[in-house]
DNA sequence: CGTTTAATTGATCACTATCAACCGTCGTGG
DNA sequence: CCACGACGGTTGATAGTGATCAATTAAACG
């Protein structure tokens, strides 16, 4: 139930964020602040805010003001392309902060959907950007995230732009998992929040290919999945498919 | 004449970089700053540094320490993947900053090559962020230069994500074509500073295909090229390719 | 319960990688 | 200054991967 997350008899203003009581505190923004830091944090976070599945956070081309920091569920952000298309970018969940793209030009850069019901944080930039000068831990951590999202997004370039399509799958699910297992979940078992089509437009391949792909590491042992429940039952197997150059082999059949 | 660049009349503290007399400074980190906060950041600015032609600024895995901003000269980030192949991640021109993905761990991601003999401010990151908190212009516009990085490689995934060959080319010669517009350079004649293979490389492309569709373009009157030169004759027809999703029939032939 | 959306499976085709040969250019050293 | 060698670039022939088209099944939601 949902509705247990945020308790009826509390009132409106416990429905400010509390980085203290958020259990992503370790891995979001206020990592590392002490108890009085982390309270100056609260203090600029404007509010909590609820996104029901399906509907946007923000969308391209909207005035930047916040930056969003998940809390609970996920997001997807994406882009639409020259022709109309649309391609996810990226797959975001607890403790990870969303709207680094828009700084450069004050504007929206992508569309960001809940995948699920989801609650943020929404953290007004223009004052975060005033208490970096007051809390130097807190302005190097922010940067310690951006330079991740330039990293991931490295990530995705190497995966995009020399791996076959089985490598692609096989390192995007064992992405999933780390992130599951940082934030205290099993590495082996989760749930795929995001369509088959979604998983394809982030790895540029159809949903077919991620049908049959699926199926395909099924069949040999590598992976059980029914529906959006999956589990990695063989993950260094899967680790082996992205090292090599051709082991295709192993896997086939 | 590159050694006109320092003369030699001038002794080493003239080395010191000055934002102010660099023709880049409304590109780069001094953008917007009055004369004095532009003093202020060339105060911490350690030295300039002359890279030759294919040797590395920095290498993966070394320890991160400085920002670089490009003065003169062309560089290349690439990375090696896991089979041990070479992928570019990016081709860097005068005003950009190096680095920006090393913050995450404190070791450089990526290598980053001179493609030919090129000039580099090198900026202490520590004293960097010291200054952002007491200028706030340069906090802000540091912030839009990393969130430009984000998007630049955005930009690239949706490329490598969901573009033929044709279009990816394509978009490299406009993106190339702009950036040196910009920089007051001619947007329609330029030379590559990089081989075929490094633009393959960049675009998840073989030389072959490129040398193809670089004779293909040159036949079908988009583009001039003489090995390194070239020049884009019908910008217009080259954005019409990336635009529509079958556009190849324009340019067989 | 019925309609819509998501997922799977099969057959075929197109794009681009791969393999191979060749040419031109540049840089080096004799 | 020329010869050589290495590297970068071009072109051709072939094959493999994954897209596309099409049909069916299964699930989700009102």
């Amino acid at each position: 139930m949902s509705s247990q997350i945020i308790p009826t008899h509390l009132d409106l203003h416990a429905l400010r964020a509390k980085c203290s009581t958020c259990s992503m505190h370790e891995l979001c923004l206020p990592m590392g602040l002490g108890d009085d830091d982390m309270q100056r944090l609260d203090s600029i976070i404007s509010r909590r805010k609820r996104i029901h599945r399906g509907d946007h956070l923000y969308r391209m081309g909207e005035r930047f003001l916040n930056l969003y920091a998940v809390r609970v569920g996920h997001f997807k952000t994406s882009h639409i392309n020259t022709t109309g298309v649309e391609q996810v970018t990226g797959f975001h969940m607890a403790g990870e902060l969303l709207g680094l793209d828009a700084i450069s030009t004050d504007l929206h850069n992508c569309n960001a959907v809940a995948l699920e019901d989801s609650e943020v944080c929404e953290v007004p930039f223009n004052r975060l950007e005033e208490l970096f000068r007051e809390i130097p831990s807190l302005q190097r951590h922010f940067h310690r995230m951006m330079s991740q999202e330039i990293t991931r997004e490295q990530s995705l370039m190497l995966l995009l732009g020399n791996m076959k399509a089985e490598q692609r799958l096989a390192a995007f699910l064992l992405n999933l998992s780390g992130r599951y297992a940082r934030r205290g979940y099993s590495a082996k078992a989760f749930q795929l929040r995001m369509t088959r089509e979604e998983i394809g437009s982030y790895l540029g391949l159809t949903v077919e290919s991620v049908s049959r792909l699926l199926t395909r590491f099924k069949k040999s042992g590598l992976i059980a999945v029914d529906h959006k429940s999956i589990s990695l039952d063989d993950s260094e197997g899967l680790r082996a498919l992205i090292a090599t150059a051709d082991a295709a082999a192993t896997c086939e059949h």
